[in-house]
DNA sequence: ATCTTTGACATATGATCACAAATATGATCG
DNA sequence: CGATCATATTTGTGATCATATGTCAAAGAT
């Protein structure tokens, strides 16, 4: 630890609730802003540049880019430096796949078990969504997209499925950002699947739950899709 | 690194072909160990104790603890040690159920994907797991189903499910050799399912490959629930 | 002119130490 | 004799340092 906690205990019950360890503030951290797509692909992690950012020592930074390489949101590199991963056509294609897979049985699950009470907290969540679409925040976008879907997804009570699922987000949220930009450009089509999935869930319809899911997946990762053979064609830009 | 290493190079091209570091030997080793049920569920992993048996410093260990934490296979206590989970009822179920899904989809791509000598490699497989079921082998059964299951699993070529297919494993190991050790009083039904998996190979038929697969995963979680539940009853064991 | 080698630099890795947190142990008091 | 608090022990955490390794560029050889 630093500067902060030379003195003795100055300071009350001051966030203490349970083990809030350097390495789990670090580790959060990072997983915030790679799922909101702070860091682009490609873009490479070093351990001393992100200590010295967070005010630690490389210690932490160095056991948190371990896990996310576990979680596959980072990729090591033969130099043993870590990167976040680029994006091929193959291996989005591979995401949504496994995506439509595991997300989907989550949106069952949770179509099984939604109280009304749920409900009315994801419809509270796309209202947040729509407002913010229609300010045009890519942040606030990307974020409140996330909130929806992790709030469904929480309804399901999988605790084996809900790491995964962070894992997926880890692993698209780097592109996510983009992602937003091209929607913005054509109105903000998340919502109306999410729209579509409060009202399968209020008809504890699973099939009609999981194609809006499906919907949203598809299309997202379509754009995606040819702004990535664009890209491609023309390597320099 | 220890004595092992104090000696400059006296050893030839040993080992060498890629980054082979202290920590990758260690992590390598905890998921063997963890996947092939040498820890029974609620056993606590000590860094100091398992960086003495393994000749290392506590850092790779410890690294590699927290790597082991993200995928799932250990969790960690508010005590900040960690320990093999345990296993209930509600968790075996929803395993059984996200196994379904995950390795449903793995089936189904390596149906589409896999060569004729894929399927032969399978057969090869197949053949050294029956030759362990027959000899009442415990160790060597459990590690020809998983070699039998990985391989399939690779013939899908997506790396994107894989490691979570891999955390699957490393959830469920603790309690695999159990498993195996009451399949092998009824004898080796797993390599029957094995059989109608490369069966349906052969004529690649998608749903007859996945359903066999449904049955293998099914039939073990059937008999590790009723074992709980008989467990659960006197808990004193 | 091109290929190979050497060496400097950047960076991660592994070991070690001081500290902090949690638990277990034992003493003291009611 | 039992409860409670102080203390000791255990174990993980964060910091620091020496070393190994990979990368890149410059120099030398073919």
């Amino acid at each position: 630890m630093n500067s902060e906690t030379n003195r003795p205990t100055l300071m009350p019950d001051f966030e203490r609730v349970s083990t809030e360890t350097v390495q789990s503030r670090v580790h959060g951290r990072l997983r915030e802003l790679l799922m909101l797509g702070r860091f682009a692909p490609g873009h490479p992690l070093k351990i001393a540049d992100l200590a010295e950012a967070m005010g630690t020592s490389a210690q932490p930074v160095r056991e948190s880019i371990r896990q996310l390489v576990a979680e596959r949101a980072l990729e090591a590199l033969p130099n043993r430096s870590a990167r976040v991963p680029g994006m091929t056509l193959e291996r989005l294609e591979d995401l949504r796949r496994v995506r439509l897979a595991i997300e989907g049985l989550a949106a069952e699950l949770a179509t099984e078990r939604a109280t009304a009470e749920d409900i009315d907290a994801l419809r509270a969540l796309m209202a947040v969504g729509i407002e913010a679409d229609n300010s045009g925040a890519i942040d606030t976008t990307v974020q409140m997209n996330k909130r929806f879907h992790f709030a469904l997804y929480a309804i399901a009570g999988s605790s084996t499925l809900l790491p995964f699922i962070e894992s997926l987000w880890l692993q698209i949220g780097p592109i996510m950002r983009q992602s937003a930009a091209i929607f913005d450009g054509r109105g903000g089509r998340g919502n109306e699947m999410h729209a579509r999935m409060v009202e399968g869930l209020d008809r504890r319809d699973k099939e009609a739950v999981r194609e809006a899911l499906a919907d949203d997946i598809s299309r997202s990762f379509n754009l995606l899709a040819k702004d990535l053979a664009r890209t491609a064609e023309r390597p320099a830009g």
